[in-house]
DNA sequence: AGAGCCTCTTCCGCCGGGCGGAAGCCGATG
DNA sequence: CATCGGCTTCCGCCCGGCGGAAGAGGCTCT
C-alpha cells in the first residue's frame, strides 16, 4: 500500500486562527460539542481538531463533560473574567443593581457595546419578572433595545452613522426601522438621559435604560430595567437614572478598587 | 551586511502553547500588560509576542486599553461565560444567593473546585459587610475555607488524600494545618451538612458553607456566607443550608433552562 | 454474531507557516 | 541633538504541525 498522505494543509490559515476557530465554535445555542461537531463548526479536519483540542484540554481551556463532549473550561472563564467590563464595571455595578432590583423586583441588566451589538454583562432576574430573551453573555441589536439606544445616543456620531447605514432588522411590529425615527429617539434620550424600548425587541417586554459614565464623562455601559409592557415602564425611569448616576459616581470616585 | 537572522525557534514548544502562554500572562494582579511585559511573562521573544498578540487582538481575544496596554477582550469573556459553572450553575444560583443576601445582608459566595483549589464563581457583597480577600474569578486553598471543606467533605476520598498529602499552608493562627484535624472537621461537615471557617483564612472573617448537588447527588458547588467573626456565624448555618438545598432542588428539577 | 456504519484516536512524511534576530521607527529624556 | 527603551516591521530559513489514511471501539440492524 502506497502511503499517499502527507500534507494537504489549507493555505493561508494560521495555527492561531485554527485555535480560535475551535473556541468560536462554542455558542449559547451549542455549549457542548462532540469532536465531529467541533470539527464541522470550526471548519477543520477531524484529525487536526483532535490534536488541537487535546492541547486545549490539557491546558484547561476546554473540558470534557461526563459523556465525552467538549465544553468550555474554567481556566478560560477565569481569564475572561479579567476583561475590564467584568473586573471593574461589573463589580462596581452589583450593589446598584441589587438596590434597583430590591426597589422594583424586575429584571435588571447591565450592558456594554461590542462591535455593532449590545453585550449583556450582568443580569439580576426575579422569578416573577418577565422572561427576557437574552442572558448574560448574550447579544442584542443596538437599535431595538433601550440599552442599545443609550449607547447610540451617547457614543460618537460615527457609530450611529454605521448602524443607520445598514438595515435595521425588525424584531416586532414596534421595532424602529427608519433611521430618522431612530435619530429622533436618540435626541430624546440625550435630552432625558433615559431611553426606552416599548415592545420593540419582543412583544410583552419593555425596558428603560440610563447611561453609565466613567470619570471623564465618556459612556462605558448602560443600565436597564425590563418589565412587562403593561406596567408603566416610564415610572421606572427615575429609579434607573438614579442607579446609573450612583454607579457613574462610584466609577469616577475610584480607579478600580 | 550579512543577514544572519533566520530561525532560532525554541524547540519543543507548540504554537498553541505560545498562544495559551499569552493568555495565561494575564492575572488578577496584572490585568493590563505592555508588549514587553507580555513577552516577559509568556517567555516569548518580543517579535513573536507582537505577531501573536496582533492576531488575538484582531479576533477579539485581546483588546488595547486607551494607553496601548493589552487587556483581555470581551470575546474571550463571552466564550468563557459558556463554561457549565457559569451557564448552568450560576444562573440557577443567583435567585437563591439574592434571598440569602436579603436575609443576612452579608457576603454571599458561590464556589466550585478547580484542581486543588477553590474557584469563586459568583459573589454578592453588601457595602456594610466584611471585606473578603477573594473576588469573582479568584482562588483560595481548599483546607482553609468553608467552601473548600464542603468540597473536600463531599468529593471522592482521593481528593482529600491528595490535599492532605501536601503541606497545608497556614494563613492565620487558626488555620488547620494537621491532616487529622482537617479529617475531623470534614466528618463533622458530612454529619451536619455544613462547614465552617473560623478566621482560618483571614483574621476578622468567618464563614459557613453548604453543599450544592446535582440531580444524581454528586457535589457541584458550595454556597457560603461570610461574616465578621464577632457575629455568630453558626446562627447563619440553617440559612445557608436552606438556600443550598433550594438550589440543589432547582438543579435536579430541570436540565439547564 | 457478523456486517455495516459512524465516531474517535493514532500515525507519520512532507512542506509552507511561522519563527525571531536584526533593523527601522518613534517618542521620551538628558 | 544624541541617546535610550519600547514598539513594529521585515524576511529567509527550517522544523512544527498538518491532515489523509488506517486502526480501534461502539452501536444498530439483519
Amino acid at each position: 500500500m502506497v502511503r499517499m498522505s502527507g500534507n494537504a494543509r489549507e493555505s493561508g490559515r494560521s495555527t492561531t486562527s485554527r485555535v480560535l476557530a475551535l473556541l468560536a465554535a462554542f455558542s449559547r445555542r451549542r455549549p457542548e460539542l462532540t469532536l465531529t461537531e467541533l470539527a464541522a463548526l470550526s471548519g477543520l479536519p477531524p484529525a487536526t481538531t483532535h490534536r488541537l483540542a487535546a492541547e486545549l484540554l490539557d491546558w484547561g481551556a476546554l473540558e470534557r463533560a461526563a459523556d465525552g463532549r467538549f465544553q468550555v473550561g474554567l481556566r478560560l472563564w477565569e481569564i475572561g473574567a479579567l476583561t475590564p467590563a467584568h473586573r471593574e464595571l461589573r463589580s462596581a455595578a452589583i450593589p446598584f443593581m441589587e438596590d434597583l432590583y430590591e426597589a422594583t423586583h424586575e429584571n435588571v441588566q447591565l450592558a456594554v457595546r461590542d462591535g455593532l451589538e449590545v453585550l449583556f454583562v450582568d443580569k439580576i432576574s426575579g422569578d416573577s419578572s418577565v422572561v427576557t430573551l437574552t442572558d448574560v453573555g448574550g447579544r442584542a441589536p443596538l437599535h431595538a433595545t433601550a440599552v442599545g439606544k443609550i449607547i447610540l445616543a451617547f457614543s460618537e456620531p460615527e457609530l450611529f452613522a454605521e448602524v443607520a447605514g445598514r438595515e435595521l432588522p425588525r424584531s416586532t411590529p414596534h421595532t424602529i426601522t427608519l433611521p430618522s425615527v431612530l435619530a429622533q429617539a436618540l435626541r430624546a434620550a440625550r435630552r432625558d438621559q433615559v431611553a426606552y424600548s416599548l415592545e420593540e425587541r419582543s412583544l410583552g417586554a419593555s425596558s428603560v435604560a440610563a447611561p453609565v459614565r466613567q470619570a471623564d464623562g465618556t459612556l462605558v455601559a448602560a443600565l436597564s430595567v425590563v418589565a412587562r409592557s403593561s406596567k408603566n415602564v416610564r415610572g421606572l425611569a427615575f429609579a434607573v437614572r438614579t442607579a446609573a448616576l450612583g454607579l457613574s459616581r462610584r466609577l469616577a470616585g475610584q480607579g478600580s478598587a
